[in-house]
DNA sequence: AGCCAGGCTTGGT
DNA sequence: ACCAAGCATGGC
């Protein structure tokens, strides 16, 4: 299935290369990456963007959220403030946008992003989700004719498949190979995978996760998958609360600080004035604001909060992806 | 308070 | 070519 987005100021490259997602690749001149259970491949054309998926799709509203499309991006940038620095980053990233992640994802993956760089990260949730996720159909391939062939995926590579062993030996007395089921060439890469829910994690065990090259953050993945599979924290719920309450709440999980909550409030649940602060942005912030100053991170934080505005997260973006790129 | 814990990239020599 | 620094958090 394929679909237009019509929308203005939108720059594809920018806002999936930005660091707030992990997962996304760039084929040629597509983006191909995965959303819930949709993998989708997504093309900046004249007047919008052009999305595509495997599977049928009657309901788009899926798409539009987590590209927050419709938002509008001229009414953010007004409340930007009018100094050097922010009209220097708008200028230079035209078109940036905040992505809405799944919580549960942008959470973990926000763990998994402590003292790594982002190409680190990529490499690590990619493990994941290759070990422990499901695998997906490409959109280009045509959906499997024969109903037999989708219940006897081969477990993924590395992956003891536990529990309902029903579903991999049903009717065919040899298993398929992955490109009898899909049609492709499904070597290491070429396929792709839901993102592991927290039950699923809840159920490995530190090693299992240590496989994935996330080394001392392994505990902190795994406490909080367990701390959500089992009721205690509602990443739901969360949705319920204001900014500061959503933010003591998250920061309650393993391996998550002021930092990492301030990542998921802002690209998860939408709280635009969370404002993460890295070594990226403490850097630009002393240096463009605070020249030959001596300032505490907590000023440092509470300058940002008055500062930049409701917008803050967005104008924390912009100046995050203008010094990655533009000041290298 | 200050150091350490994977491992991979970046930057300095 | 080699080697140290950087990275956000929790635990000691």
């Amino acid at each position: 299935m394929e679909t237009l987005l019509t929308v203005r100021d939108y720059d594809l490259d920018a806002t999936l290369d930005s660091g707030q997602v992990f997962r996304w690749r760039k084929e040629d001149d597509a983006w191909v990456g995965v959303i819930g259970r949709h993998r989708v491949r997504l093309s900046q054309t004249g007047d919008g963007i052009c999305a595509q998926t495997a599977e049928q799709v009657t309901d788009w509203q899926w798409l539009r959220e987590f590209l927050q499309s419709e938002t509008d991006l001229a009414a953010v940038l007004k409340t930007f403030p009018d100094d050097e620095p922010m009209r220097v980053a708008v200028a230079a990233c035209h078109g940036l946008r905040l992505l809405r992640q799944d919580p549960w994802e942008c959470l973990a993956s926000f763990i998994l992003s402590s003292t790594k760089q982002i190409v680190q990260i990529r490499q690590i949730v990619a493990l994941l989700c290759e070990k422990f996720g499901e695998p997906l159909i490409r959109p280009e391939a045509p959906l499997p004719t024969n109903p037999h062939l989708t219940l006897t995926l081969s477990p993924p590579i590395g992956r003891e498949r536990r529990g309902n062993s029903k579903r991999t030996r049903t009717v065919l007395s040899k298993p398929a190979s992955k490109s009898q089921v899909y049609g492709f060439n499904a070597a290491r890469g070429d396929l792709f995978y839901s993102f592991p829910s927290p039950k699923s994690i809840a159920g490995l065990t530190e090693s299992d996760l240590r496989a994935c090259k996330m080394g001392f953050r392994a505990p902190h993945l795994l406490a909080a998958a367990r701390q959500i599979a089992d009721g205690k924290m509602e990443l739901e719920s969360v949705r319920k609360l204001d900014y500061s309450e959503a933010r003591a709440e998250l920061m309650k999980l393993r391996g998550v600080g002021g930092k990492i909550a301030d990542c998921v409030l802002l690209f998860a649940y939408g709280h635009d004035s969370a404002f993460p602060v890295d070594v990226w942005i403490e850097r630009a912030l002393r240096q463009l604001y605070f020249p030959r100053r001596r300032v505490t991170e907590k000023k440092l934080r509470h300058f940002a909060a008055m500062h930049f505005g409701p917008h803050a997260g967005y104008a924390q973006q912009y100046l995050f992806h203008y010094i990655r790129t533009k000041l290298r």
